[in-house]
RNA sequence: GCCGCAUUCGUCUAGUGGUCCAGGACAACUGCCUCUCACGCAGUAGAUCAUCGGUUCGACUCCGAUAUGCGGUACCA
């Protein structure tokens, strides 16, 4: 059936998966989730020279992570495979011999440096060399030389490319879902090479081929493809598979946070947010780019950060679970125009997804840094202690930075807290506050009773001048949770201990 | 250069001819909460809807021009 909707995400192995890319995969997948449909990864590694070992292998492990998943695919196949295209090789060329017998292209045999030349000589004029209906007479190809010369050409084992002969004059409308009929005139349209002389099929080609054996309905990818629009349609036309077309929507561009211009591979670390779902190494450079993922980003953050960036729901919600969004995914209401990442949003969002982390799972997290810090708790505390303070952070790797305090004491004091918080006559305060917990039963009202009413209000002490000292005793700066909570956290030879160490160090002041 | 696409608060965006003296979110700022720092809550500020024309009784919404930005212009995808 050709009603059913079948997308596909066709990246090629030429790298870490862009997190644009990202968007455009997850985009497709919206889509075919919500009607029904399959979403298919395909490999598009026409050019051989730009292939990456480990490319293709990341970019699956990356949508993976990420909760995007395939129907079919190079990974785990299908019934229109094969599903990269350096396996589907042997299958192009009749396809480019179907098109030069119904005269929709031709046979090229000018050389790389001839063409070079040739852009270089009109350089010179301040024009611009197009190979096109207008000067394809004065290049070498089978529409300039005699049916003889073409022949010896080819058999001769002279390399050759096939393009595509655009017909003159000629308006041709692609009709995007996103922004609408586009027009173009064929005659700035160049004659594409369809079939290089290495026996690949280009881009071009090759994707056409391919949507239409694979059945593919809906054609959703990135807005660098819209100048190339028409080249497909015309190749759906010479092709005869109009009928079968697949429908085109051109996604908006993700852009630099700052300025202006595509997001690029070196934006990310120099502004400080991935431009990578997964940490890439580079395998020729060593470079190493940082991921998302490693980053402490949750995916579901991720995908929901990327999701509302070129499209909403419509409403006013935000956080939106991956279920929700392919219920409310819908086509109209992706933007025209390119989007800026915004990283103090995008901190936001995880910061909203550590919330509904369960507390165990927090802990989970946490506990291969608190290993690293050679510390050793048991499982329930770090447990509590990552609920009463995950709503602080936005990224499992604050943790630990405020947390420390419930694991190691303070081994140094902040002075400008000291200035602050610590004045004269406050070691006598901190000597009864030990006795206090020496002598009071250990308990949260007990101790708030002898401690907060009888001795500080009982006195006409200043609360905040007591307890902060106090804090700033036990943790060693002046943050930090209910200071009651804390000290039963810690429990109390603990504290003791902590508040001990602070009069020893600290000692008395003058002010 | 040529072709194409785009243009609403700092950022992401709502808005599909009147209900918009343009709504929400992030960030900012103020206040509340409070033993600190956060969180949370409440509120404030922030957009001559790029500019100029046109169509219309009426335009952010339609049309045109200009400007700016981006994309494309490879035997790369």
């Amino acid at each position: 059936m050709s009603q059913e909707v079948r997308v596909r995400f066709a990246p090629s192995p030429t790298g870490p998966l862009h997190i644009g890319g990202v968007r455009t995969a997850l985009y497709n997948y919206l889509f075919a989730k919500q009607n029904g449909g399959k979403m298919i990864l395909r490999i598009e590694d026409t050019d051989q020279t730009r292939f990456v070992p480990g490319a293709e292998d990341y970019i699956i492990e990356a949508l993976t992570w990420l909760g995007i998943k395939f129907d079919e695919g190079v990974h785990i196949g299908g019934p229109f495979g094969p599903y990269r295209q350096s396996d589907r090789k042997p299958m192009y060329k009749q396809y480019a011999d179907q098109l030069i017998e119904g005269g929709w292209a031709y046979y090229a045999f000018d050389k790389p440096e001839e063409l070079e030349a040739k852009r270089k000589e009109y350089e010179a004029q301040k024009r611009t060399f197009q190979y096109d209906c207008n000067t394809r007479a004065q290049m070498q190809n089978s529409l300039s030389l005699s049916a003889d010369e073409v022949k010896r050409r080819i058999e001769s084992g002279e390399p050759y490319v096939v393009r595509f002969k655009f017909p003159a004059d000629t308006e041709i409308t692609v009709h995007d879902l996103i922004r609408g009929d586009v027009t173009m005139n064929s005659n700035l349209l160049d004659d594409k090479v369809l079939f290089k002389s290495d026996g690949m099929p280009t881009y071009h080609l090759a994707n056409i081929v391919d949507d239409h054996t694979m059945e593919i309905s809906h054609v959703i990818r990135g807005e660098e493809w819209l100048p190339s629009a028409p080249l497909h349609v015309m190749l759906y036309k010479a092709f005869g598979w109009e009928e079968t077309m697949p429908k085109f929507a051109h996604l908006p561009l993700l852009l630099k946070p700052e300025g202006n211009g595509k997001l690029s591979k070196r934006d990310g670390d120099r502004l400080g947010f991935p431009v990578f779902p997964l940490d890439w190494h580079d395998p020729k450079s060593g470079e190493l780019s940082s991921g998302y993922r490693e980053r402490g980003y949750f995916p579901e953050a991720v995908v929901n950060i990327l999701a509302l960036l070129g499209w909403n729901p419509g409403t006013e919600q935000e956080i939106l679970s991956m279920d929700e969004l392919v219920k409310l995914f819908n086509i109209s209401h992706i933007s025209k125009s390119g989007a800026k990442f915004n990283v103090e949003k995008a901190k936001w969002f995880n910061h909203e997804y550590m919330q509904m982390h369960s507390d165990e799972e927090v802990a989970d997290m946490f506990q291969p840094i608190l290993d690293e810090h050679g510390v050793k708790a048991e499982r329930g505390y770090v447990v509590k202690v990552c609920g009463m303070m995950k709503e602080r952070i936005s990224f499992i790797s604050e943790m630990w930075d405020t947390t420390s305090y419930f694991f190691v004491a303070p081994t140094e004091y902040d002075p400008a807290a000291i200035k602050k918080r610590w004045k004269a006559g406050m070691t006598i305060h901190m000597a009864k506050v030990i006795e206090i917990l020496d002598t009071v039963p250990f308990e949260y009202n007990a101790i708030h009773k002898a401690l907060l009413d009888d001795y500080i209000v009982g006195n006409g002490l200043n609360m905040g001048q007591v307890m902060n000292s106090l804090r700033l005793a036990v943790v060693g700066k002046t943050v930090g949770p209910d200071m009651l909570t804390l000290v039963m956290m810690l429990g109390k030879d603990e504290t003791i201990r902590r508040v001990q160490r602070a009069i020893d160090t600290i000692g008395e002041v003058e002010n």
